[in-house]
DNA sequence: CCGAATCCAGGATGATACTG
DNA sequence: CAGTATCATCCTGGATTCGG
């Protein structure tokens, strides 16, 4: 393996050209700030909640148990700033705040789905390799 | 929309039987559990590195730059835990210790690797549409 | 020398109360 | 309803130390 060409600085770019994913480094590229940013926790839940649909804050925030209003506030502007979800204000009384996908958020949903799914049908593997680790730990050493 | 079904728990199960994704809250599962793990900054960046390759700490320590020796020693055993990554321990002095995909890890990184490549191809129009955000902030309100 | 564990400071996060 | 402000808390990361 070349040395240096997996290095991956905190502003970089990624090339995937070979079969082996490489890391090349370049100068101003955001790839990493980009994967923090989307691969966040909560950015990952409402990219896949707000699939071909429009919702509510309120109903967003409903829907991700465990979300804190700040939190969710702040996911959403990030993601808004990032061209991924479009956000509507309804100047009414109450106010009104609709979310829905950009088509470039669109564009992404689809591997987002590609992991949850993944994540969904390999639950029981990742539970019977927890037990494994347990029993390990507690037996051997 | 039926009220209920989009609940996402700390502990739920989701079904992706539809076309919109559904949350459906379960007893004990631990699909959000599992996401947050392997969404984590890091994970997803040891996923994309070890692919079809076998790599020592100090080498992943070097690849990715930002992470703490401490992080990568939590994020490689929360890995090895869920049986993502195997870790092989050679007691020689110096010591080694090296890590590689176990099949189950494989199969992840597909999906990894697609959002990395997502993120590759959509860097220039993520950057626009921070512009546009930025100037929309300077401009309007 | 390599990898893991400990301790501490700073930043991120959550709960709550408040505003338009 | 949809946030914002504030404060307490938790987690992360860095330096250091330890063990092999």
């Amino acid at each position: 393996m070349k040395e240096g060409t997996f290095e991956l600085p905190g502003n970089c770019r990624l090339t995937s050209d070979y079969d082996v994913l490489q890391w090349d480094v370049r100068e101003g590229c955001e790839v990493r700030q980009i994967l923090d940013r989307i691969a966040d926790k909560w950015s990952l839940l409402v990219i896949a909640l707000l699939d071909k649909r429009t919702m509510r804050f309120a109903e967003l925030l409903r829907s991700i148990k465990g979300v804190s209003k700040r939190m969710l506030t702040t996911t959403l502007r990030q993601l808004e700033r990032d061209g991924i979800v479009e956000r509507t204000v309804y100047p009414t009384v109450p106010p009104k705040v609709e979310y829905n996908l950009t088509p470039l958020g669109n564009s992404l949903h689809e591997t987002v789905k590609a992991l949850v799914i993944w994540t969904e049908a390999n639950q029981v593997k990742i539970a019977e390799a927890r037990d494994r680790y347990e029993t390990r730990q507690s037996e051997g050493l």
